[in-house]
RNA sequence: AGAACCGUAGCUCAGGGGUAGAGCACUACCUUGACACGGUAGGGGUCAGGGGUUCAAAUCCCCUCGGUUCUACCA
């Protein structure tokens, strides 16, 4: 065995495993379910650490309930990410001077699959790479034939219910991918621009505006090139400054159209001049005005972004839309229009895919009304159907269905869903029966009369992801045995950056159609930041790519990682010491291994070390109940059978094992990953090798059975709690130790209270205070290590250090003696002074100065316990275990600082 | 404009009414038969500031300052 944790040695093997032999869920177990679908990425996408987090807690969590002997299923899957799959498609073709219009949609489509089964997906099998034991038998798509197939039901009840509907509304367009967009694939960014006071000419001279001089009024606007479509000019109803204007009329300059002026709560007074022109056909709040004072709403901008319509004047005709504003701009000046132009910061909508500035324009499209669905989520949610945690995003999640608008659902592709509605030549609109939903119309008999054509637009991808912890159990079948088993699903992990968009439309989906919550628990960690504390952006170009991290750290330091690191939601600060200790972690691990199984190996061949359980598996039948666990405790039948020969190092190491083992598996219970990974960590480093295996190595001899049996069954349990956290490293090193079934398929410890030994605890704690003040003297006496250095031991438990001469002794390397002669250096410690022989070169001054801070901080110590204790409202209402503490630490303090002063005495 | 979170050792962060913690960094010593990705002994903090509640506040409440995020946006 290596001195040296190798990872790259390691986890290709693992990782093959859990791919080719995965943990499929079985829907005939009477084990009860644990199911967690994973987030879907983008069938485009690359792994990143928003993903390698998600699934590291996943895994972790699913892990640590398929010990716990769950029928877990993990299902794992990619959605087809409608825009950004058609475009890289289309990329792929505009290199080769084609568009998909060349090919044609069926062409299209066919080369988009050709596209996905060569190179979509890697995704999938970078998160192989993070050991997930995932049941890749059941790997989804949601354009699968049946993940279509829910889509379409969907629709065709919501249209049913008179949820779904085609009409006109106001929908953002993004000009370059040629499609609608919803709000949620709309990127909001500050951008430096300019804001332009212009003065509208009155219809009547003779009045004026007070923001303006006699016969114009002046508004404010960042878009001037759409004044064309200007319907009217706004100004609050209350501001006095235009009271005297509204229902006047002003002239849009450069032409001569008449627009009224309104009044309209929406105006702010306070902001730009006071008076603004409404362009129903291109800004939301503009349309709403519009939609309440009766205005139309003509366009002057086209699909493409260039300014059109007869109301334009012709010299702007056919101009691109920034162009169209300079050249407005340039106009407006001309013409003396253009009273004011400032710098002016605008949070200006960019589509997520194509990057290209949002264009508000009306459009036929369908939508859903979301406000039925979304009550029905919210119900279930304040009833406790679905608890988020951490517990303060229950109120976003509500706050965010409370507010939802009308989703518009058709996007303009070609690479998703057709919408399963046609229309005949009248426009009317068919869709399938609820009763018969997959049949087309223009194939039922009923409409072969009419000459029906389906609508080319395909659903939102969010209107198949919104389905997907149930279309990927075979809902609509709802008869179907993985449905009837695992949904609703248990767990949902996912960022908070995406409670909105997704969490929320699965909650409606969830509820709308399968009458259920789509899982109990919604587990939230926070965002990804780089080391700067800044969101990862390729636009900043400050990525870490998760696939370096584990080349360069292992894949189980990475996960150490991600698990400590998450904490209650909060966001994660990437940090590479984290990483690096991850590692260190890991090497530790397998050196505690590799020391336990040299030493059994050169003493103990005979003994009879085999898991007696190996290869144990827990069946459906042995479900965790505490009765049917204790009969198998391993370390209840090791404390049975060899309790005459433990140590009190064994005694001590498996009590705060079995305290271990119950902290660990309640925070797991909490969710609370970070918690349980520290746990283990601080454990396994600071109490089992630092402490326990130093206790062991003198007590190795074959005749030590019970230390022999306790060194091996206490490092398997441990790589047991640590399978969930680090699979690969705990996998291996416990097939090493001679198990035939992979540790994944192990049961998860169960603590025992029999196991629980306060007196071994109190009293290794006494001996590891003995150790650390015979260290310190050794250290001030100046002393390496290895020169054996002559102590004493005084104080209320000089016996019990004593009776443990051998554990102290080996463990400090030093000789324990009756009692030293002369001038000695002294170390006072809880329950223990520790004395050596005063010899050599020692800086006493310095250690002087050190036990006066020792005594100084006793004195303090004391001094506030005593100062508490004859607080009379302390002993009257504080609870009598705190006020035993503060009698207990007063006896303690003043026991160590009697020593103290009586050591000081000599000098 | 609303809402939430954060401010604890030099750095990155746990803790969350009753004794201030970890990793890294720092100082000194140690290549001792698991591990230098290691070991031992140390140094280092008025828990952002101010009020309040309480027998007791880093922890709960309020305010201020500083930082971050989300939602909605003002032409």
């Amino acid at each position: 065995m290596p001195a040296q944790f190798d990872p790259a040695a390691t986890e290709p093997r693992w990782a093959k495993t859990w791919f080719e032999e995965p943990f499929r869920a079985d829907a005939t177990s009477a084990k009860p379910p644990f199911t967690i679908v994973i987030p879907p990425p983008n069938v485009t996408g690359n792994l990143h650490l928003g993903h390698a987090l998600d699934n590291t807690l996943i895994d972790t969590l699913i892990r640590h309930k398929r010990m716990a002997g769950y029928e877990v299923l993990y299902l794992p899957g990619m959605d087809h990410a409608g825009i950004a799959t058609q475009m890289k498609v289309e990329q792929g073709l505009r290199e080769e001077g084609k568009t998909r219009h060349d090919l044609g949609r069926e062409a299209f489509l066919e080369r988009v699959w050709a596209w996905k089964t060569q190179s979509g997906g890697t995704i999938l099998e970078q998160l192989r790479r993070l050991g997930v034991s995932a049941d890749w038998t059941r790997e989804r798509f949601t354009m699968d034939a049946g993940l279509s197939k829910a889509v379409r039901h969907q629709f065709v009840r919501l249209y049913h219910e008179g949820l779904a509907y085609r009409g006109e509304r106001m929908v953002n367009w993004d000009p370059v991918a040629q499609t609608t967009l919803s709000d949620l694939e709309i990127d909001r960014e500050n951008r430096k621009g300019k804001m332009y006071t212009v003065s509208y000419s009155l219809e009547d001279s003779s009045l004026a505006a007070s923001n303006g001089a006699a016969g114009e009024i002046l508004i404010a606007t960042v878009r001037p090139e759409t004044i064309f479509a200007d319907q009217a000019i706004a100004v609050h109803p209350e501001d006095k400054r235009f009271q005297h204007l509204v229902g006047q009329k002003a002239r849009i300059p450069l032409t001569d159209h008449l627009i009224p002026i309104i009044a309209d709560e929406a105006v702010e007074m306070d902001f730009g001049v006071g008076a603004l022109k409404i362009t129903p056909a291109h800004a939301l709040t503009d349309f709403e005005v519009g939609e309440r004072h009766g205005l139309k709403h003509p366009s002057v901008i086209d699909l493409h972004g260039h300014l059109t319509s007869d109301l334009v004047p012709e010299a702007f005709r056919g101009l691109e839309r920034f162009a169209a504003r300079k050249a407005v701009v340039a106009a407006l000046q001309e013409s003396g229009a253009l009273i004011q132009e400032q710098d002016h910061t605008t949070a200006i909508g960019l589509s997520e895919r194509s990057k290209a500035p949002v264009e508000p324009v009306i459009s036929l499209q369908w939508f859903v009304n979301v406000k039925p669905l979304a009550q029905q989520a919210l119900t279930g949610l304040e009833q406790g159907e679905i608890t988020l945690t951490p517990e303060r995003y229950t109120k976003v999640n509500r706050d965010w269905l409370e507010n939802i608008r009308d989703w518009n659902i058709s996007r303009q592709l070609w690479w998703g869903h057709q919408i399963p509605a046609w229309y005949d030549e009248e426009g009317r609109i068919y869709v399938p029966d609820a009763q018969n939903p997959d049949l087309d119309c223009d194939l039922d008999p009923r409409y072969q009369h009419l000459n029906l054509q389906r609508d080319p637009d395909v659903f939102d991808t969010w209107f198949s992801s919104n389905l997907w912890p149930f279309s990927t159990l075979g809902w609509p079948d709802e008869g179907n045995e993985d449905y009837s088993k695992f949904y609703p699903t248990q767990v949902l992990v996912t960022g908070y950056d995406i409670l909105f968009f997704w969490v929320a439309r699965m909650e409606m989906a969830g509820y709308g159609l399968t009458g259920k919550p789509p899982f109990e628990t919604v587990m939230l960690h926070g965002l990804y930041l780089d080391s700067k504390g800044q969101k990862m952006s390729k636009s900043k170009n400050n990525g870490i790519d998760p696939l370096d991290l584990f080349d360069q750290y292992g894949v189980d330091a990475c996960r150490f990682a991600f698990a400590s690191l998450s904490t209650g939601g909060q966001d994660i600060k990437h940090d590479p010491r984290r990483f690096e200790q991850g590692r260190n972690f890991a090497n530790k691990l397998w050196n505690a291994t590799r020391f336990v199984k040299m030493r059994l190996s050169e003493v103990a061949q005979d003994l009879p070390l085999q898991d007696p359980f190996t290869p144990y598996i827990r069946t459906a039948a042995q479900m965790p109940t505490e009765a049917s666990e204790r009969s198998q405790s391993l370390l209840l039948l090791l404390v049975q059978q060899h309790q005459d020969k433990l140590s009190l190092a064994d005694r001590w190491i498996i009590s705060r094992l079995n305290a271990v083992t119950e902290q660990v598996s309640a925070d797991l219970a909490s969710y609370d990953i970070g918690a349980a990974i520290r746990g283990l960590y601080a454990f396994t480093w600071d109490e089992y090798c630092d402490w326990y295996l130093e206790a062991a190595k003198p007590n190795m001899s074959a005749q030590n059975t019970g230390t022999l049996v306790t060194l091996k069954l206490v490092l398997e349990h441990i790589l047991k709690l640590l399978h969930p956290f680090m699979p690969f490293v705990t996998s291996e090193l416990y097939e090493s130790l001679g198990h035939r079934r992979q540790l994944a398929v192990h049961s998860w410890p169960l603590p025992d209270s029999v196991l629980h030994d306060a007196e071994a605890t109190h009293a290794f704690d006494t001996l590891r205070s003995a150790v650390a003040s015979a260290r310190s003297l050794k250290n001030e006496l100046g002393l390496s290590p290895q020169d054996r250095l002559n102590v004493a031991v005084l104080g209320e438990h000089a016996a019990l250090v004593q009776d443990n001469t051998r554990t102290v002794e080996g463990i400090a390397k030093v000789k324990l003696v009756p009692a030293l002669e002369g001038r000695t250096l002294s170390q006072v410690a809880p329950g223990v002074t520790v004395l050596a022989p005063l010899e050599g070169t020692v800086d006493l001054a310095d250690w002087l100065g050190k036990q006066k801070k020792r005594l100084a901080e006793l004195d303090k110590q004391i001094n506030q316990a005593e100062g508490k204790l004859s607080n009379e409202g302390f002993v009257a209402r504080a609870p009598a275990e705190v006020i035993e503490e503060e009698q207990r630490r007063i006896k303690e303090f003043g026991a160590q600082k009697e020593r103290l002063e009586e050591v000081l005495k000599q000098f």
